[in-house]
DNA sequence: TAGATTGTTAATCGATTAACAATC
DNA sequence: TAGATTGTTAATCGATTAACAATC
């Protein structure tokens, strides 16, 4: 009666969204020469709760010396172990317009374990350019491709009308996860990770805070 | 001994995240025709829990009625006036890079109700330039542009090591609202509102999904 | 009417924060 | 040693989910 485990390790959300925060600043720390580091100090700079940064931490595997804290290097080589961003993952962009060259571009992916390593294009006439160093392919040389190169992330950067096309293009391609750029909801298997960044949601925050102050103002 | 309540109304931030989400889908649901909806409706097609939905939608003073639901056309604007939407806010963006230009290129922030009426950049050789049909001006004339124009929000694109001054720039010119695109963390006031678009948290979860399932796959 | 849906109160769940012994 | 810090257990807080009366 063993049943395999096919859930993933459920680490929280909140806490893997902090980790590259965390990520960031220790390799400042680390370019300035700081051999340790505390969660009281980490929690001052970043104005969180020391007992939530030891937390995050100690889901990353890693102990610390009581009265020390933790090695700055060994640190940072154990949250990106625990995100897979030691060895750099391979991926596939899609959509070519304003944003997708943008992020082409963007040298930063590097540290957060990101190479996007060519782009694809449904209109031909954007095929055969290189933008940043990376050549753009006819959207129908995706599949092919990604099999031969054995990539796994595709990045979705395509207009919204086309969000639902290009996806159904990634997924038969054996592509895993697909990091969604665009405003449109997918549907998508199961197995299948898909992670929206969700532009719109965070200017709604701002500008609902912002809309609550102005209304503060005028009160007083 | 009347206290004037200087904290903003205090929606719930996972609440007010779900309500751009809503109303994309009320938006093409309006151009579909479709009269009525109801929660169980939205929550069937973005699979969530109609119950939440519900008490999201309340949040924006909305009411429905029973057996029937909400109209269409007054729910969205239900939920652009919640946010500020109805009337465009208008935003200067900082930093005309790679992501910079293609902010100011994409059409989409008009349906979210920031209209970015100007850019600015600390390197002298692109002011003067026009990108996507605004013009880009020294950082310098931020400040005496800022208080003439009213413009209250400013959307951060510049480099990393610039992200601090560029911001202590926006701060000192009366902008209550940042939208920081970059990896830095900002030092603010308490009263000037900074969102970070955190795109290395975004990755980390698509990563750290992507790691589960790697090591899933092996044991099985 | 009967059944579907709203609005609201109560129960559950999960994350944050507090408390504290163990450790260097 | 004394004091700071870790790791862990318990308490609190807030959001999600369930239950249900009111309504059209």
């Amino acid at each position: 009666m063993a049943i395999v485990n096919t859930e993933l390790k459920n680490a929280p959300l909140p806490s893997i969204k902090r980790l590259p925060i965390y990520l960031n600043m220790l390799r400042l720390m680390q370019v300035k020469g700081r051999p340790v580091v505390s969660c009281t100090h980490i929690a001052d700079d970043l104005h969180l709760d020391p007992t939530q940064v030891r937390k995050d931490l100690a889901i990353t595997g890693i102990i610390g010396r009581p009265k020390v804290g933790y090695q700055v290097p060994e640190l940072i080589q154990s949250i990106e172990a625990f995100l897979g961003w030691k060895k750099a993952n391979e991926a596939f962009l899609v959509g070519v317009g304003n944003l997708g060259s943008a992020l082409l571009g963007y040298e930063g992916f590097a540290h957060l374990g990101l190479k996007i390593i060519a782009a694809f294009d449904s209109h031909p006439e954007k095929a055969g350019k290189t933008i940043h160093g990376r050549e753009v392919f006819p959207l129908e040389q995706l599949p092919s491709l990604a099999s031969r190169m054995h990539v796994h992330i595709g990045v979705l950067t395509v207009p919204a009308s086309a969000a639902q096309s290009a996806a159904d293009v990634l997924i038969g391609s054996g592509i895993r996860a697909i990091w969604n750029f665009t405003a449109t909801r997918l549907d998508a298997p199961p197995d299948t990770i898909v992670e929206n960044v969700e532009l719109a949601s965070s200017l709604a925050v701002l500008s609902s805070k912002l809309e609550a102050t102005m209304k503060n103002k005028k009160k007083s």
